[in-house]
DNA sequence: GATGAATGAGTGTTCATTCAT
DNA sequence: AATGAATGAACACTCATTCAT
């Protein structure tokens, strides 16, 4: 069994390293094979095809990742909590909102893609002509049907219907903002300490444009 | 002269059409000169490769962008107006600070960006693989050295010397999200007066943003 | 009549860069016109094709040379001179024979390649793949007709019928030889200075070569 | 064995035919191919390029036969012979120099090339445009080091220092001239008895030639 | 005399994929 | 489990040449 899977293992590392330099579409499968040091024919009895080589590298961590944010963003929102926003304020916010969670939640995403870094870093920046190549986009609408609800409760709406299409603009605008955070965040920080470090500052960003937003 | 710069215009507009569906690298020079109804030899006439004929679709706009850019955004900034940062609110912000010189400067650009929206589209979003595919990366540096200049005296620095690893890194975030907020702006709206409705929250938002990281 | 000619003049000169440059097949007919500042239809009011292009270059100096060898080379020989070959060295051969005789038609060749060198270095090292690429074979002909004679007179021979295969093969190389003297001296000499020092050297060999085959 | 390299012969034999009627350059690889009865994929498994193909086709003799040069050719002359120039005579001149040696060599070599007649034959006459399109002139080079030396001993030099430019241009020629010796044989002769036969009178030639410069 | 436009066949090369063994 | 061989379509690009104007 360690003998066996041997070559898939080189095949894997050689895609990472091919698909990292050069994209999805401008990878070569054929240098994937040379590096590794197999045969085109190895590489398609262990993958369907270029899609799917690409795929073992991350639809696992893709998975549990939309997982992650399906469970803890999409969850319901406790609307009750009798919320006066004229004693909002950047400091009091977090507690008094869901926005504390979310940022432990946010937290625990960073870990998450800190400890699959290399993956994420193909799905995110280099899927470009795969069949993930507009991951993104569909973590942007999981978020986004979460801050929608949050955006309703602080604007003191009664329902979704209510918003305006400025309101979904925006709301639109901020999920996305908030993948895009991820997104930076795991290609310029070396590792997970750097990445805390920095988080703060997003934070306090995105928390600030959120009420200003809200006040508006 | 209506005739005969019409092969050149058919080939101009399938261009357009191939590049926005497939994106530079799998665009085809084969599709674009077919489905203008020419031969190869008519696109080598006109263009001197695939990545003149992309820029021919691009360039102009992106180089009176970038001087929108360097002129007003890069302008060296009056930092002797004695600000009290303690009386910062939301409101008055703009009128005390450069920022809403700079609101202003951005409405410019939306709408040339607006006049010209077919080439930024391109040009932001299709053309990885070709000579413009950190455009935006480009972009973000020009954007990023006036908002180094606005943060050092909101911070109350005496010089760019005393920015932090940190500081540095929340200043390139910030332009980095400037820049996107034109692509999504571009992406999103239909036309200029859809994108000035938007444009109100989305300057909330970044100026929101902003003062809560200066106040961090 | 000045001024019509002058795109004439300007083609012919790109064109003799062009082909020393990169050799007759790998020259371009568009860098030519590009060079000339012309278009391509302009080639094709003053040429027929590349070929002629080319031959405009080098045909008339080659017609003139191939008149001097044939005038001088080819024409008969006075072959009753009564010659004692036992009393030939290499120092009165020249008088008693008719290589004096050539050696002075060879240095007013010499005089007239250097007087169009650019047509010759062209002709006679950039011709493969035009109509003109087996042009020095044909030049050794000329000569070979004449050292075919003299070579029967050197041997004692009754007639070109006693000539055996060895001989035919040694005369034809030596014509080759005498062909490959004068693209020697082309393309290696800077002028025609240059190149009457380096003859004498060149024309000792020769006749040396000569005499030695002779009474082998 | 036999049958699963046929399309790798088939593809190096139709591959002669076409360089040699075509040349290099303007041979075309789909030929070739069309020939042999493979796609051009099949072509580009067994050889890298263009260049490479032809390579196949006389890298091996080429190397064989530097080395024979660079053995024979460049070896230390023993330049303590004691020669009495004035009794040189053509007769003599082989037993008492290296001449003899030399022509022993060169009778190797041809015997070598006609065992490999098409390779060289291709190399010799059909590479222009490819990366062995100067190799005659490093051999010449080859040849060129190993007369100097010789030329500087007959001449009585004390060393090579001084030699004129006279008499480098004379060796360097004469270099040349051993050179297209082989390429005349192998062009002109069709098999080594015949080779050998003429030889005989080329050798004859080009230490009549030898002679006669040293003597001048 | 010369342009601008266009042709159409050609170039070497690369691709993901297949399949008998 | 993997090889070696091969496919066939596609790629961007260059060529000499033509011709209406």
């Amino acid at each position: 069994m360690d003998n066996e899977k041997e070559t898939r293992k080189k095949l894997l590392s050689s895609a990472i390293k091919e698909f990292s330099e050069k994209g999805y579409t401008k990878a070569s499968l054929r240098n994937i094979c040379k590096e590794a040091g197999v045969t085109t024919g190895a590489l398609y009895f262990f993958f369907e095809d270029k899609d799917d080589l690409f795929g073992s590298l991350v639809d696992e961590p893709l998975k549990r990742i939309e997982e992650m944010i399906g469970e803890h963003f999409s969850a319901e929102l406790d609307i009750s909590k009798g919320l006066d926003l004229s004693e909002l304020t950047p400091t009091n916010i977090a507690s008094k909102m869901g926005l504390q969670d979310d940022m432990e939640v946010a937290n625990g995403i960073i870990r998450f893609i800190f400890a699959n870094k290399t993956a994420f870093d193909l799905l995110l920046t280099r899927a470009q002509g795969s069949r993930y190549e507009s991951i993104s986009d569909h973590m942007v609408e999981l978020v986004e049907a979460h801050y929608s609800k949050l955006y309703v409760v602080m604007k003191g709406y009664q329902s979704k219907r209510e918003m305006t299409k400025e309101d979904k603009f925006i709301v639109h605008w901020i999920s996305h903002d908030q993948i895009d955070i991820f997104i930076h965040i795991v290609t310029h920080c070396k590792d997970v300490k750097d990445a805390e470090k920095q988080m703060k500052n997003m934070i306090a960003y995105m928390i600030g444009g959120w009420l200003a937003v809200i006040n508006t």
